[in-house]
Formats: structure tokens, sequence, C-alpha cells
DNA sequence: TCTGGGGTCCTAGGACCC
DNA sequence: TCTGGGGTCCTAGGACCC
């Protein structure tokens, strides 16, 4: 189909040149995906997230929502402001099937896209003037045909940058008003009255950047909205916030926006964590980073990509958390690799403190072939043992291959369970498919178990 | 029994090179 | 003999986004 064919009709609404940047954002994504395939929730209150003592909510339908259910609040808090919440643990291959059509659907309109999560994209049509494409219409028809063929709803904002047309988006959808849905446009468009309305009234929480801590840190200068920002100096935001944010936001509060629709953004870096149904010490530990090495290293072989540089994440009990890396002259993507490097990276860690958390990262990516370069420069190990571990890394990189590659060609063929390390088939390992955000409830009733010693 | 897991970007200090 | 400033890479931590 070709866009001219859909995406304009007449006149209606800006032109391009006046509000050319879309913003797509499908509603309550992984919850509505739920309801989507399993009819039976459909008018319920439904989340996905993590169950247990430690999860967190991280989708809400709108019947959650009527309840004040929202995303990132602690399963426990959900449940007791809606006691009949469904908590679905989330099906990421099913989240990610429906957003490569998402984002196929928005690839009829145009290439020039910026993927945001998997539920959220900007669109750039300015580059459609000879089409005669009209933003407002246009965006009309790319929700009606999310509604048509995913069976999904979504908000589109359209306006003159990204900025507003992510703040129309959220205008566009539906919201809960006093416990009662109300529906929204769907499609909103921002002239220059909603422009100067909204940098009047809206506080600054509501830009993009602005999190607790900025805001905290705002509110201490007086500064609770975005009109304020216009009143304070460069100098003293700069001061305050450093030179990017600084900028940024004074940027903001002219209504400009200079971030552009950056299409084929490339991942930076890939990683696993998760958080224990119950905390773990010591060797325990190590097995867990096994697991997620595990994970990564799969990850990385699918993206046919090589990592230079592994990171862990760790955080205790008390919430104090810290990170450890270790960058390499050449690329890994080996189980045991990766392994050893986050294990050699862990011996530097306190783990006779109880750890909730652990993580396992990959970054400085390699495409694959490219592993033997950057040979130049000197690997500053921080003592012996971490140096031992990185020379039997890149000797087992090679001496690995061909057994890695057959297991891979293994789990391929008969799942990721076929193949496993005993270490791999404790407790810990069964965790791993229970949720990805945090542990069910099953694994809070059988926590006092604990995972397997070895 | 408060606060997940996937990421991105920024900052700051130190090492090293030119 | 003392000392410069820019650039890049690495590490650790923090904030933010969905």
């Amino acid at each position: 189909m070709k866009p001219s064919d859909t995406w304009n009709s007449a006149s209606e609404g800006p032109s391009l040149a006046e509000a050319p940047i879309l913003h797509v954002d499908l509603d309550a994504f992984f919850a509505s995906v739920e309801v989507l395939d399993d009819p039976s929730l459909r008018g319920r209150p439904v989340a996905v997230g993590g169950a247990g003592a430690r999860g967190v909510i991280a989708s809400a339908s709108y019947e959650a929502r009527r309840y004040g259910v929202t995303s990132g609040m602690p399963s426990v808090t959900a449940l007791r402001r809606c006691s009949g919440l469904v908590i679905r643990p989330g099906r990421f291959d099913r989240y990610e099937e429906l957003s490569r059509q998402f984002r196929g659907i928005v690839e009829d309109l145009t290439h020039r896209y910026e993927a945001i999560g998997l539920d959220e994209v900007f669109c750039d049509l300015s580059g459609l003037v000879r089409l005669g494409v009209r933003p407002v219409p246009a965006a009309r028809a790319l929700r009606a045909r999310v509604i048509e063929e995913m069976h999904l709803d979504c908000g589109i904002g359209v306006a003159r940058n990204k900025l507003f047309a992510k703040l129309a988006s959220r205008e566009a959808k539906s919201r809960v008003v006093a416990g009662e849905l109300v529906a929204g446009p769907g499609v909103f468009y921002v002239d220059h009255e909603t422009e100067a309305r909204w940098l009047a009234e809206l506080p600054v929480r509501a830009l993009w950047g602005v999190g607790p801590a900025t805001a905290a840190k705002l509110g201490q200068l007086g500064l609770t909205h975005v009109r304020d920002l216009a009143r304070v100096s460069h100098a003293d935001l700069t001061a305050h916030l450093g030179p990017a944010l600084a900028s940024t936001l004074s940027s903001f509060a002219r209504g400009e926006d200079p971030r552009e629709v950056v299409a084929d953004r490339r991942a930076k870096s890939l990683g696993h964590e998760q958080t224990f149904a119950r905390s773990l010490v010591g060797d325990e530990v190590i097995a867990a980073a096994r697991v997620h090495a595990g994970v990564v290293s799969r990850a990385l072989r699918e993206r046919h990509q090589l990592a230079r540089t592994i990171s862990v994440v760790v955080r205790f009990d008390d919430r104090e958390s810290l990170s450890r890396s270790q960058s390499l002259a050449f690329g890994v993507d080996d189980d045991e690799a990766i392994f050893r490097i986050a294990e050699a990276l862990l011996a530097g860690v306190d783990t006779s403190r109880a750890v909730r958390l652990l993580g396992v990262h990959a970054s400085g990516f390699l495409a694959r072939g490219e592993s033997e370069v950057q040979l130049s420069f000197a690997v500053a190990a921080a003592d012996e043992t971490r140096q031992r571990a990185l020379d039997e890394s890149r000797a087992r990189q090679v001496a690995h291959a061909a057994l890695r590659d057959a297991v891979d060609e293994v789990r391929r063929r008969y799942g990721n369970e076929a193949v496993s390390r005993a270490s791999e088939l404790g407790e810990l390992a069964t965790q791993r498919g229970r949720s990805a955000f945090g542990p069910g409830l099953d694994a809070l009733s059988d926590g006092d178990e604990g995972p397997d010693r070895r």
C-alpha cells in the first residue's frame, strides 16, 4: 500500500511544515496483550508484573487504573488497592512479536521513525511533502490500522517537535478521572495556543528527563512549573543540574526541542538481572552469576555480537548497590568466558552481605569477526587473579566454541531448558521462567527453602 | 512485606597520548 | 625543568525512560 493512498485526505489540520512529528503510544501495552490473548480477562482489572513480595507492576489495564494501580507500583500495594487484580507474569516473546507488527504498520507510513521500548515510536514525516501527506489524517489512518489489524488501541500526538508530540499522545489517550474512565480523542494535534497553555501550566515533572531527583532539586530552587524554568539563568541551572540537562530543560521551557528522530538506533548494551525471592549469600551469588552469564551470552550470539566489556551489578538487602566492570582487548560471547569474568569481578565484592539483586551486563559490541581488532591497548587488570581470569577466558573463547555452537543448536531445537548445566537446574534456574518482574507468588511461598547449595 | 528489568545518557576522575 | 590542554578510554555511580 502506498502512503499516498491512505495517509492523506483533503487539507485537514496543520501542514507537514507546521507539525511534522508524531508520537504513537500503544495503550497499556503488556496488559492489553494479556486481555487480547485471554478474552476471559476482558473488563477485569489486569496487570503484568511480579506478583511476589518484591515484585512491581509493569503495566496496568484501565480497569486496574480505576483502583489506583499504576506501573512501577509494588505489587503488594497494587493488590491492597485492588484485591481482585489479576497479575500475569509477562510474555516477552509475544510482546516483541506484536511490537514488530506495530513497527511494520508504522513503516508503511515512514521509515523515519524511532522506537522507544516496545510500545512507542516517534515519526518524522517532514520528508513526505511530495506525497501530499497531512499529519493529522495520517495519524488517524495509522491509528485505525493499529486498531483494525492488532486489536489494540493507541494514542497519537501530532506536533512541531518531540516535546509536544509526546505530551500530546498522553492527551490523546483515555484516562481515569476520579475513578471513572474518560475517553480521549485518539489523535491530538498541538496548536500554538495549546503549546502556550502547556508551557504556562505544566509542572516540571511532566517534562521528559525530569524524574523524582531532578524535580526535588528544582523544587528546592523554587522551580515547580515549566514556566519557572524560563526565568532562571542558564548559569544557575547549569550549576545545579549540569550542562546537558540544563541545556535540555532551557530549550523545553521555550517550547523548543533540539532532539531529532533517530531511525535505526542500535542497542549499545545488553544484560540480565534478577531480584531474588530470598536474598543470596556467597557461593549462591556465584551460581546465580553463572545462570545470568548464560542468558547474556546466548543473547549476544543470537545477535551475532561480541562484547568487549562485561559488568556486574549487585544490590544488597539495605538497597545499597554497586557495579564492577572489565573491558577486554577482545570480544566475548561464550558462556564460560563471560561467567569467568563476572566471577572475577564478584571476587572483589563482599558477598557475605545478603544480595537481593544480581545483574550481568555486556557492552562495547563488536560484530562477530571483529574480535581480534583492538589489541593495541593494554588490559588494565586489577590484580593477578583478574589477569588470570582474562587469559583463561580468552583461551576458552576459542576452545569452547565448537561445544557451545552444538549446545546452542540443541537449545534452538528443543528449547532453552533441554540442555543445561547441572548448576542451572536448581531452584535458581527455575525462578528464571516465572517472571521478568521479580519473583512470583510461588517463589515467595517456597522462599524459605532457598536455592540449592553445592 | 514497598519499590522490577530492559535499557539510555551524563558526570567525574584517572590514565595515557600527543 | 616545569608544565599546558585536548582527546580518548575506562570505571563507577546516578538519574531517567518505558
